[in-house]
Order: C-alpha cells, then structure tokens, then sequence
DNA sequence: TTGACAATATCGACAGTCGATATTAATATA
DNA sequence: TATATTAATATCGACTGTCGATATTGTCAA
C-alpha cells in the first residue's frame, strides 16, 4: 500500500501553502513566498511548478482560474489541515530540542 | 561551487544529531531517536548509517571509539552548532505560519 | 507578422529516505 | 576448535523532493 503522502511538509512546501491560502498565480507564489519568510526562504520555477502538480492531483489545492497558460491556485481545505498539521509538528519538534538548553 | 551542506536539517538528521549530544552507538541512537520523539519518529538503519557516514566526513558528529565493526558517536561542537541554528530555524517557520490564525 | 516579454513546464543531476538484505564480528555451544 | 547464533553495521535500489537552466507557450505592442 502506498505510503501517506507528505507526512511531513519540507520547507519549500510549507511555505507554498502559506501563500496560497489567498489565490495566487505561479509567480506571484515566489514572491509572496519571499514576502511570508521575510527573504529567507527562495522557491524556484522546478520546485513549484512540480509541487503544483502533485497537490493538484492530491487535492491540496485546486485551480481556481485559468488565462491561457497562467493558472491560478488556492488552498484547499485538505491543504489547510495538513499546514495546520504541519505547523503543530514544527512546534513539537522545537519543544523536542529543548534537551539542547540543559 | 558546492553548496553549503546542511543548510536546513530534515527531521531525522534533527533527532539523530539531538541523541547525539550524549555519546551512542548506531542501534542506540535509533532507540534515543524514539525516546526522544516520544515515539513519533523513528530512522532506520538505511538513513541513521549513511548520515553518520555524511556526518562524520563534515565533522559535525565525530566517532569517539570502536570495537570491532561497532562504533560510538558524539555530536562537535560544529554540530551543536548547525541544531541550534536549525532550531531556531524551526521556530522562525512556525512564527510564520501565524498568519493561518487569522 | 514579428519580436519581446511574461509565465509555465520540463529536464537532469543531486540529496536524502526507507526497508530489505548483506556483511561483519563477537559470543555461546558442541 | 569448529560452528551456529546473535547483534550491529553497511549496502542496495526505488523513490520523493530540490534546484537552476532551459524550453515552451501565450500575449501584447510595434
């Protein structure tokens, strides 16, 4: 049986999803992912659009709108639970790391 | 050029450099990683035996001794270094997943 | 129509993950 | 001493995700 998907959201996905839960086009997704992590995090053309692919066909996100090639794209309710998910682990983890201060 | 290696730690390099800040032979640390975890994540000997191998040659973990094929482990300084930074890395992510309270 | 541009899509090389399996070494037992 | 058992490490191949470079597609202005 196939392994659950994205158990855990890496970096460049996290934030992918954080931008677009407002409707966002590719690029504009590079620029307000630049925005949210205020310059820290960079997500190329190969990261994304690849991405895009996958939590489309996993219904993470959906196509609100199409011009041509230019597509755009929002959060999902499905998608939100996983950021949210998401968010909780990273909270977990860092708790985890606590032993670092002893 | 070559990249800066390890620029954000995936969770097992995460637990496994965090069991490391006492020393542990292989089978050890996959066993602290759970404790650690408090059972959430395990690393099996595929990932837990090549990453010491990476770690080793970048010195962020350094072998402290040997008996026969067995070998115990100690996270460097270096180390310590790249997990208080992932750490911090960590929180930084979750603070921006803020904007899903609102 | 053509040229420039903006946006999306694809590509190949690479890093890391994973469980299954192989190898190695120490120990117990005949 | 041989041999079986066990514990631990090491390797393997398939897979997911990352990345920047490049290709493709579509739009608009001249």
């Amino acid at each position: 049986m196939a392994r659950e998907a994205f158990q855990t959201l890496t970096e460049p996905m996290y934030y992918i999803l954080l931008a677009l839960t407002q409707e966002q086009c590719g690029v504009d997704i590079m620029a307000k992912v630049k925005e949210i992590s205020k310059g820290r995090v960079s997500v190329g053309p190969g990261t994304l659009y690849a991405m895009l692919q996958k939590f489309n066909e996993n219904s993470v996100v959906k196509i609100t709108r199409s011009e041509g090639a230019k597509k755009w794209y929002i959060i999902t309710p499905r998608g939100r639970d996983m950021l949210t998910a998401e968010r909780e682990r990273l909270w977990v983890q860092y708790q985890d790391g606590e032993l670092l201060e002893q």
